[in-house]
DNA sequence: GATCGGTTCATTGTATACAAACATGCCGGA
DNA sequence: TCCGGCATGTTTGTATACAATGAACCGATC
């Protein structure tokens, strides 16, 4: 957890001497070099990445000097990327009290795939409207199979965890930039800012229930391919409403009745 | 234009003498007081309302050291006042050029309607779903009622439009209250931040059109209060549909062909 | 005449100093 | 024993100083 460095170090120079990367020159990095501009971007990036991998306590608090030390900043960079991270829905604020790790608690985690069923049907409806690329098609194609030999061999293995996450984002991402609403993009990033307990680390063990979730993927395909904007919404609300009850029943399985 | 002025003002006192409301003390402001806390947020709040009333141009540069100097603060709590508004959807961020007031085009403009119909069609079977509370209900029953009252005249004056805009503002969130999810309230805010030429000021000419958009009032409260989820979504994804519908024809009429 | 290079200026990004708010612990009183 | 008030320390909020970037301007060269 270290940012990169972009301007102004009037300090010891650091123990591991930060080579200051700047913006890439005009040859080097070619494509979507971008990289890091500017310091509270960087220390956003940092902290979003700890929050999400789960580096930090569910409603821990995030005190900005020891963040400043942590990341050898001072608290300018720090306070503006907690304050992003609140716009995220990442980080908790209260007025003179400072910054926390925000915890969804069970309910409120649930009432997210409601959001997330509306919106991602909205994204599939729009996707058959405007048609998908044909080289966004391909990849997509290309994912499917990916996924299908997943389930081919019967059962899952635990590499298979990082493959079907995979294949899954290329999907929903796909139909996403078909949509083409930046408005939406970001809507939806903020449902996906959940650490930990998101999709990925509970549901990968239920070999059928995965195998049918990937059938809808065909099927929203299929539809935003024919251009069947009804259909693929219909599809695609139903694909993450199976996904809100199977882990319903996953959290109240595991805890009795209480927050998580 | 001037914000409310917490803590620390080592200044020249600023020529109109702030009275430092601060926190108000235990006796005073009993119910929902809660003030403004910080002078970044007195400033956000501030800035929005600027903006959203057409203070500023469109795309006219925020210049921070401006800014400072008009509100009679310093540049930090500009900084996280726009910050914060980037975040809302208000404000646009170039890394090291600062900040602008955003313009949507036409395109982005119409876009926000699927959006406002997905999401406040799910608001709405929320809201059935749950069923609304007793007061609220009545509330709801008294604002249709304003409303019918602004169309048994057969013609609209001039004060009708803040009248509508106060009845339709009211079953609206009334619906989102009912629906108890505050992430989203936050979604829809985003919606809503678009200055002037959102539905206030375009569409309250067209007396049948207005009509028709209160009966949807009536219908989708009636489906919220019978508990018709489904139908209660429907209704309401319809309704925020048409107001893109005639939201759209109004642009193309007013502007040949470009970008308003 | 247009383009490239460097210089200057305006404006943003970051660090830091200081003031106010919250939290804590102590003490006295009931 | 429990409660309320005061002193203290810690942490946040704001102001300000300074560094660095981007834009404008200008002159020189092709």
């Amino acid at each position: 957890m270290t940012p990169a460095s972009p301007r102004h170090s009037p300090r010891t120079a650091g123990a591991a001497a930060r080579p200051r990367p700047k913006r890439g020159g005009s040859e080097r990095d070619p494509g979507r070099g971008a990289a890091v501009v500017t310091l509270a971007q960087s220390v956003t990036d940092t902290l979003r990445q700890a929050i999400m991998e789960g580096q930090f306590q569910p409603n821990e608090r995030l005190q900005e000097e020891l963040l400043a030390e942590r990341l050898e900043v001072s608290r300018t960079p720090i306070r503006a990327a907690l304050h992003g991270l609140t716009a995220e829905g990442l980080v908790e604020y209260v007025p003179n009290r400072g910054y926390s790790v925000r915890r969804l608690d069970a309910d409120r985690l649930i009432a997210t795939f409601d959001i997330r069923a509306a919106l991602e049907g909205l994204g599939a409806r729009l996707a058959a409207e405007r048609g998908m690329d044909e080289a966004l098609q391909a990849q997509c194609r290309a994912a499917l199979h990916r996924g299908d030999r997943i389930f081919a061999k019967g059962k899952l293995i635990s590499a298979d965890r990082d493959r079907f996450a995979e294949v899954n984002a290329v999907l929903h991402e796909a139909v996403l930039q078909t949509a083409d609403n930046p408005m939406l993009n970001d809507m939806l990033r903020v449902c996906y800012n959940i650490p930990i307990f998101s999709d990925r680390n509970v549901l990968w063990r239920d070999f059928g229930w995965l195998r049918r979730s990937h059938d809808d993927h065909h099927r929203i395909f299929e539809a935003v391919c024919r251009r069947e904007g009804a259909r693929a919404e219909l599809l695609m609300r139903e694909h993450v409403h199976s996904v809100k009850l199977h882990m319903r029943e996953q959290i109240e399985g595991a805890a009795p009745a209480g927050r998580a």
